[in-house]
Order: structure tokens, then C-alpha cells, then sequence
DNA sequence: TTGATTGTCTAGCGGTGCTAGGATCGGGTC
DNA sequence: GACCCGATCCTAGCACCGCTAGACAATCAA
């Protein structure tokens, strides 16, 4: 059974290289520059191996995500773990989002921009999509106000990080005032 | 001079045959399906005559985003002045945006999803863009707070409710409490 | 050693955005 | 009315895309 372990490690390695060499590519130059043929050359291996991986692209994309969605999980953790009391945590949080966003943007175009055919919002979610959402839920829940379902105030906070995540990328929102902009999202959303 | 004026009219009148289509084609089938041939089979023309009025596909998105722009300040104007007092005007303004998104999916992406080569939050960027944020300035301005920039606050606002449009038609959000959500929204983030 | 299975590659399909270059049409001039 | 010439438009094709059929080579079991 040594010989079939053997394949099937050397399987799931070159699974991880194809997902971190399209992830790679994806920041350097943008997901339209992750072409099928592209990525192959990148991994040494022909266009149809990828397909003996993933159903396709979109496929791809999907791992991509579900890697930023754990690692922004435990982005999210950290930078709340290190503050103290409600509001700082909710500005870590806030800050460390949006920061993630910036540093990451193909991963972040993957996770919530991009078609990657993941389930969002139901059972068959992805466990580090639930898990990322769970990781706002943590400290978001705690500045919900009174009255207020912890869940829903979150995915409304979530929405307006999304939106200057998103904006601010486009160029659609001048980037010198985010932090302002920041600012004043916790001290109206929270409930300090 | 007569010819040469008919022939402009002519000109000008496929040009908005040529966005109109890309429109309604993006709207029933989404923008993938919007191929410089299809298009140019529905106007009845070849494919070059579309680059001899936009120099590419990402021009005839930006067109169509100009047209959605300044439809959607029409509609933020006539909600707002219709209602009475800032409260109402407020929850008529978030109502009315992401109706327009829901409504028109197609040019709410090509205004600000897609790239259609626009400047935006620059002194070059189009008028309707520009007029498209002073619908928005003129209701959420006199509900900013003390001390709060209104353009500053205008841009949060919409970051939100940009994330809030953004991530229910993707998916990511429940629809069932969007209507919760634009409420919350609303009483958080506005000075009334 | 043979035969089957597994793995990988070459080659190609139908599609994309975009463009070079030739045909055709129509207005202005003699 | 005949001609020229410029504007206008189309045919054909480029390089690229995602994806796949089928040929080939390597590997394992008998």
C-alpha cells in the first residue's frame, strides 16, 4: 500500500502547488492572468492535468478562497485577541479587515468578488467560509446592542467593510481618508 | 452641410442602438454573454463598426454605466423628495439604491463591478458620476452629525450600502432580511 | 513477459477581443 | 452625366481563452 500512499501525497503536493501557484500569479498580475495554459507551464505539467484536480478555473478560484478564508480567520483572531475591551477589539477588527483586503486582493477578489462555486450562507457552506464569518461574529456580537440579532448586525458590518474594501480598490473611494472612513463606521455601527 | 449633419444624426443614433443592446443583452444574460459579436449581430452590423464608435468592450461597459448613472440620481432625487422629514428621506434613499441594484444587476455592475475605463473620486471623472454621488450628498449631508464631513460621511454610507447590494446579489448575504438590515443601517449610521 | 490500468501529453474544438486590408458606396467636381 | 476620391463597412484572420478527445508512455499485477 506504500506505492499508492507514495502517488497520493505526491497528488495532494502538486494540488497545493497548483493552488498557490494560481494564487500567486493572481497578486502578481491579476486573476485575468491566470489562464489555464499559464498556469500550467507554471507547474510544469500539461493543460489537462489541471482538470484531473479541479473541474475547471472556477474550481481553482474556490481553493484560493478557502485558503484566504482561513488565514483571514486567524488574521481576525489574532489582531482581536491582542486588544482589550470592546471597542479596540472592534477597531482591530475592522482595521485588520480591510488591511487583509489590501494586502490580498486577488485572494480577496476570490473570496467574495469572483465566481469561485462556493456555497455561501447555507448548509453545505464550506467549513472556513462559516468559520471566517464566525470569526467576526465573535466580536462583533458583543457591540451588537440590545435588541439587536448578533448575526444580522454582523453581516451589516461586514457589508460596509466589504464596500470600502471594494470601493476604495476600484478607485471608486480616494484611499487617503480610510482611516477616517474607519473610524467612523465603528463609532456609529458599535454599540460601545 | 445637410449630408453631413444626417450622417451625424445616423451616427449617433446606432451609437445608442449599439449601448441600448449591450444594455438589454447584459441585463437578460449578463455581461459574459456580452461578446462583440452578439452584439454586433443584434445591431445588424459587422463587428468592426463597434470599435469605430469605442475603442473596446470596456468603453461600451462605461457608456452603459454613464446611462445607469444618471437614471439612478434621477431616482435617489425623486425618493427623497417625495418623502418628508430626514428620517424618511434617509430609509428612502437606501431603499431606492439598492432597488436600483436589484432592479438593474447589469448597469449597477458596470457602474461600479466592472471596469469600464472611468474615472471615479477624480477632477476628470464624468458628470453623470459625479451628479450620481451629489444625489446621495444631498440627503445624506444634513444627517451626517456634528463634526462629520458630509462628503466623508456620503462615502460611507454608500460603501454600505454598496457591500449590502454587492453581497446579497452574490449570495453571500440571505435575502429574507435585507429589509432588517437596511434599518439597522439606517438607525446606526445616521444623526437624526 | 504480458496485459491492463493509470497517468500524461499532443492536438484541436469552439469561443473571445480586436484589427488589417480590400470592396463598395456616395458626394463633389468637371 | 461620368469620373474620382474619400468615407464607410465587411471579410478574414490574429493570438488568445477554457476545456477535452484520443494517442501514447509508464507502471503495476498476473
Amino acid at each position: 500500500m506504500s506505492v499508492q500512499e507514495r502517488k497520493e501525497r505526491e497528488r495532494a503536493a502538486r494540488e497545493r502547488l497548483i493552488v498557490a501557484t494560481a494564487r500567486e500569479l493572481a497578486e502578481k498580475q491579476g486573476w485575468d492572468a491566470v489562464t489555464t495554459r499559464r498556469l500550467a507551464e507554471r507547474i510544469e505539467y500539461s493543460q489537462p492535468v489541471l482538470y484531473s484536480h479541479f473541474r475547471g478555473k472556477r474550481e481553482i478560484i474556490g481553493a484560493v478562497a478557502l485558503e484566504g478564508a482561513a488565514e483571514m480567520a486567524v488574521a481576525l483572531r489574532a489582531a482581536t485577541a491582542a486588544a482589550h475591551g470592546p471597542r479596540p477589539r472592534v477597531t482591530a477588527l475592522a482595521r485588520t479587515y480591510l488591511d487583509f483586503a489590501e494586502r490580498n486582493p486577488a485572494v480577496y477578489d476570490a473570496m467574495f468578488r469572483l465566481d469561485g462555486g462556493l456555497a455561501f450562507a447555507a448548509e453545505d457552506t464550506p467549513e472556513p467560509l462559516k468559520d471566517a464569518f464566525a470569526a467576526l461574529l465573535e466580536s462583533l456580537g458583543e457591540v451588537a446592542g440590545d435588541g439587536v440579532h448578533p448575526g444580522l448586525f454582523t453581516e451589516v458590518f461586514w457589508a460596509s467593510l466589504h464596500g470600502l474594501a471594494t470601493l476604495t480598490r476600484a478607485g471608486r473611494l480616494p484611499p487617503a481618508e480610510a482611516e477616517r472612513r474607519v473610524e467612523l463606521l465603528v463609532d456609529r455601527l458599535a454599540v460601545l
